[in-house]
DNA sequence: AAATTTGGTTTATATTATAAACCGCTTTAT
DNA sequence: ATAAAGCGGTTTATAATATAAACCAAATTT
């Protein structure tokens, strides 16, 4: 049985990886109302994701107001895809 | 986004949901063997599932030895079929 | 200008997963 | 017959994770 990538094996951080994989660019309140997540929680799951390589977060403004906007690396893009993979055989599809 | 189930949202314990959707009784060893898990986990990993009764663990003996069966219940079934389709949203398929 | 809201981060806490230590019984070797 | 090693686990301790609560600075509203 194939290993579950552990950064990925997380809800929270399944759902911004799932919402970044077809969607090319989104900011931190989008990422926040999409998955119902708490500030904090986002925050810390955003860090891990980019620790990783999985992301990049980006802050910039929009008007005077900070916008923090994350995208899939292409190396995120791979590590889900693998994830994807390794979790058909547990679930056998 | 629907919830995943964080019974069934762990390598381990889904690699046993996994194994006993398809074989409908499976023993501790053969379990610990298909797993690669260490035996203190697979025992605390069995101990959950059953107590959300999504398995029944049932101690017996082959001759002088002890032996620990297990099979999925129905509601157990249900559980991992809930929970392939909550998955199924996250990663697109 | 005080109070509230927005967009977050940091820190503390609860939960989870995992491994290490242990236990009773059986088999093997002495 | 007895010590030592192995099997089939369970219990307990520890490390890692997820989550929420508390906090902060800047902007907006009252």
């Amino acid at each position: 049985m194939k290993e579950l990538d552990p950064i990925l094996h997380s809800q929270l951080r399944l759902a911004v990886m799932s919402i970044l994989m077809s969607v090319d660019e989104a900011d931190f309140v989008y990422l926040k109302e999409k998955t119902e997540s708490t500030a904090g929680n986002l925050s810390v799951q955003l860090d891990k994701l980019s620790a990783a390589g999985y992301i990049t977060v980006t802050k910039g403004f929009v008007g005077k107001k900070t916008r923090t906007t994350c995208q899939v690396t292409e190396q995120g893009r791979k590590a889900f895809e693998e994830y994807v993979n390794a979790l058909k055989d547990y679930l056998n599809l």
